[in-house]
RNA sequence: GGCCCGGUGGUCAAGCGGUUAAGACUCCGCCCUUUCACGGCGGCAACACGGGUUCGAGUCCCGUCCGGGUCACCA
């Protein structure tokens, strides 16, 4: 076999620092275990100072979906996870897309072939599910064809498939989060690495394109864990560098399911539908599943920034996590707060629009009153939806206990309330917020009884966004006294 | 079933042989207050079980139980 393409391609092996993939299979979204481990892997090669690269495998011809590259380009983008290297901006060991690098690795399931770690199976494909025509445990017959005898049945057209040649014995393998992990070999069986159709398995395409693209930290989810002492096996008989293996627990739905688009469990795209912010589902996800030490260990808000700052890879748990939607509420309802003012309006204005039609109602003034009350956006609606209308109620809601309001005192109080207002000579929060209180104290009473009577009047609900002077302020004159006087009608 | 991994409050989690076993979410109570929310304060609630090792074990060892992963010409 003629070795120089080997030589060419070892000779464009990255060294140097920390390079890590991300290397997704396009199937249409993104998982929030995806995006973790997309996260995890992103936040190691930025906090050692490395290359983020980004690997789309589609050997599963089958399985490819129109669209979903983008969905990861967009995701990525997002969230801020920048890559280095990809399909898009492409690099010295490109390509990056599995389908376009077919040809590579036959040739390195060839080259295994005859350092005799891997055989040519001639076997037939099974159909059904028991007679898979997996041998396994080195039982296969095709292991012992002499190599001139395969290579003869290969060259002459035979159909085969390449398989890795497990040697008897133990294999020791180090997870960066798991620590040493010894099996026996006789539990490894001799797995498929080319496929009849040429095409590598993703076992084998994985080792062939980590090693060729440099990449120093191959983190990927623990479902491969089993599979790494046959990697490893691969790294040696190949006599490259074994890379660190960073194994990540999956995200779980509950205690013993997976998080799944299938149980209706959201994506990320989902998640942002449901009026999450990208920001705060990265912190929250951070978080799930690693767990910063020492002085930041009681810290729980960071930035992307941030969070390359303090990351260790020996901080990420080794049991699954629950994904919980409330807690995520909780940093999505942080980050909403903590928006400026008109960063949080121009975010809302959607949402406000589609839910506030009456146009004398200014919604940059409704805005700040939602944004401490939302944990998401889609929080915003229900909240609003009475500045329109004042919707059907019940004379009850003028009774609170508290406020030491009843139906009695409520009339009586709107029909202090009107004419003050009536005779504002300015309509702004201040004159409004005054002469209601004036008209409390007036009279002796709690700031209460006038403001509960009022509120009520105006917006038919127990709870609203703001107080009686806000919802005053807002609605204008005019509507304010059309409500208030509807509201004595009400109780009359 | 074989092999591998895991197991601290309902959830996420600190903990690395000696702590009154952190913190956060949720829930409850109180304060603030023109409702609610925000904010502040306080509370409920945990080392799966059994054996060792040790002066001393959530922390180390063994077993049990429970959960997960994997045993594809899918990734």
């Amino acid at each position: 076999m003629d070795m120089t393409w080997f030589d060419e391609m070892e000779g464009r092996i990255p060294t140097g620092g920390a390079r890590t993939r991300f290397a997704p299979s396009p199937t249409g979204y993104m998982h929030v275990g995806n995006l973790r481990t997309a996260l995890y892997t992103w936040l190691i090669a930025r906090s050692l100072g490395g290359k983020f690269i980004l690997r789309i495998e589609d050997t599963d011809q089958g399985r490819l979906v129109e669209g979903a590259v983008d969905i990861i380009y967009k995701t990525l983008r997002d969230c801020g996870l920048t890559w280095d290297e990809g399909p898009d901006v492409g690099g010295p060991v490109g390509p990056y897309i599995q389908t376009q690098r077919r040809d590579l690795y036959g040739r390195y399931a060839h080259l295994l072939v005859e350092k005799g770690a891997a055989y040519y199976c001639f076997c037939e494909k099974a159909e059904s599910e028991e007679d898979s025509g997996d041998f396994g445990r080195a039982a296969d017959p095709c292991r012992d064809i002499p190599y001139a005898v395969a290579k003869a049945r290969v060259d002459a057209g035979e159909p085969y498939v390449i398989r890795q040649k497990i040697p008897a014995g133990q294999t020791t393998f180090s997870d960066a989060i798991y620590g040493d992990i010894t099996v026996d070999n006789a539990d490894l069986d001799d797995q498929v690495l080319l496929k009849r159709d040429g095409l590598p398995t993703y076992n084998f395409a994985n080792v062939i394109d980590d090693h060729l693209m440099g990449i120093t930290h191959v983190v990927r989810g623990s479902e491969y864990l089993s599979s790494a002492p046959k990697y490893d096996l691969l790294y040696r008989a190949f006599g490259w560098a074994v890379p660190t293996y960073v194994h990540c627990s999956p995200v779980m739905r509950d205690a013993q399911n997976k998080m799944s688009k299938r149980h209706g469990d959201p994506s990320y795209e989902d998640l942002l539908a449901m009026g999450f912010l990208s920001q705060a589902v990265v912190n929250y996800v951070a978080l799930l599943g690693w767990s910063p030490r020492g002085e930041y260990a009681e810290t729980e808000f960071f930035t992307l920034e941030e969070l390359v700052g303090v990351f260790d890879l020996h901080g990420i748990s080794k049991s699954p996590a629950i994904f919980d939607l409330e807690k995520l509420k909780y940093f999505n309802a942080h980050y909403l707060r903590a928006l400026a003012p008109q960063a949080f309006f121009d975010l809302a204005r959607p949402y406000l629009e589609a839910a506030v039609h009456a146009p004398a109602i200014d919604l940059a003034l409704v805005a700040p009153l939602v944004q401490p009350r939302c944990d998401t956006l889609l929080d915003i609606a229900p909240q609003v939806d009475f500045f329109d209308a004042v919707p059907e109620y019940d004379n009850e809601l003028y009774c609170h206990k508290k406020m030491k309001t009843d139906q009695a005192n409520s009339l009586e109080a709107l029909g202090w309330v009107i004419p003050a207002l009536e005779a504002l000579p300015e309509w702004n929060f201040d004159a409004i917020h005054d002469c209601l209180i004036a008209l409390a104290e007036a009279h002796e009473l709690k700031n209460g009884r006038i403001m509960w009577p009022v509120r009520t009047a105006l917006s038919g609900k127990a709870v609203t966004p703001g107080g009686a002077v806000e919802l005053c302020h807002i609605l204008g004159r005019e509507e304010t006294l059309k409500r208030l006087r509807a509201g004595v009608e009400h109780l009359s």
